[in-house]
DNA sequence: TCAATAACTAAACGATTGTTTAGTTATTTT
DNA sequence: AAAATAACTAAACAATCGTTTAGTTATTGA
């Protein structure tokens, strides 16, 4: 019964994603969100709320994203080998703007403190077990694998991906694609 | 010819050091290190210059604090195992009250964006120089290794203690364990 | 066509940020 | 003892933080 939205709320949340991975959380501040969005504070608020309402709806637009990654994942028949090539996928997803900026996700939980907003824990939460899961799942394509095995690697795994995304913030490619073959050396 | 600092730097500079390997950089005020330092905002600038001065001390207090974890692995024998007692002994380095907190040098390094103070980053690039450098001498001491071998493992130790630190953040100490032994698997 | 309604602009909010400065107190040396 | 000096306290600084609010503009349904 009155004017309509002159954005789109996805197109917006994607281009505040950008923002906070290329600069986390406590840097990137309202005044630098309205001018990356295009839109004005008042509008930012009525979609979102707060800041980290923002920055909620970011990690889920994120999560979106690395969705696609996980697709070849799902599909692998040879389950390590499925894995390996995943986290290729998962540092080249880093590309242009945010190589070097690792992974949205880890880089908020590395920041986030204790009283953080515990909304926001709960998403990395839910993302951490979500990709461990998907982990395990290539896992069992292996054969002869017994069942408390493959949740040590998971765990193993899920941790070198934690690693690899910091230390992609700090070290060079070929030194990364070195860490990902030592990863995958006799497991 | 005047009054005497009713303070000690080191001590305070501690103080600070733990604040910041709690809090993160961002996150921690000068309200809070004065509270913490318990020492004056006009005795933190007179001695420090600025928040980023007493970062960067800090930052060089807490390597001073870590390379007692050194000694063990420069006088090891036993170059590989050696390093794996490192990593044990990296995590166990992190207790009370700052078990789940990381590496205060990965933290910063994960949290300082490109325009971050550069004295900050290149004392940050210096650290983990070092720790490579140690992590290569140790594997020197393994019989048979060739120098090229030598160089891609260390950058494959120095990549997981990024993983460590960061994972650590998040996951449980027994994960951590199941880690550091999944990163010796071969190695 | 016109009242209703919601999205818009822009200014202001109080709180807190890192930093500085004025004024006071304590210690030192001559 | 008294002038000199530096460390102290505490208040204020301008700038920016996240958030709100008042006032205007555009679109809607009756």
């Amino acid at each position: 019964m009155a004017r309509k939205k002159n954005y789109n709320e996805d197109e917006v949340i994607e281009k505040a994603m950008r923002l906070f991975w290329r600069n986390g959380y406590e840097t990137t501040s309202m005044q630098m969100l309205e001018k990356e969005m295009g839109i004005n504070k008042f509008s930012i608020y009525s979609s979102f709320g707060s800041k980290n309402g923002v920055f909620l709806e970011s990690i889920k637009c994120y999560k979106k994203k690395l969705n696609d990654i996980l697709i070849p994942l799902k599909n692998t028949t040879n389950g390590v080998e499925g894995l390996k090539q995943y986290f290729y996928d998962f540092i080249a997803f880093s590309k242009d703007e945010h190589f070097g900026k690792g992974c949205l996700i880890t880089n908020a939980a590395n920041e986030l403190q204790e009283d953080a907003d515990s909304e926001i824990k709960a998403e990395l939460r839910k993302f951490t077990a979500e990709i461990r899961n998907q982990f395990a799942l290539a896992l069992q394509k292996e054969k002869n694998q017994d069942p408390n095995t493959i949740e040590k690697k998971a765990d193993y795994f899920i941790i070198s991906m934690f690693g690899l995304a910091s230390a992609s913030r700090v070290f060079q490619k070929n030194q990364l694609d070195n860490y990902i073959e030592n990863i995958f050396t006799n497991n």
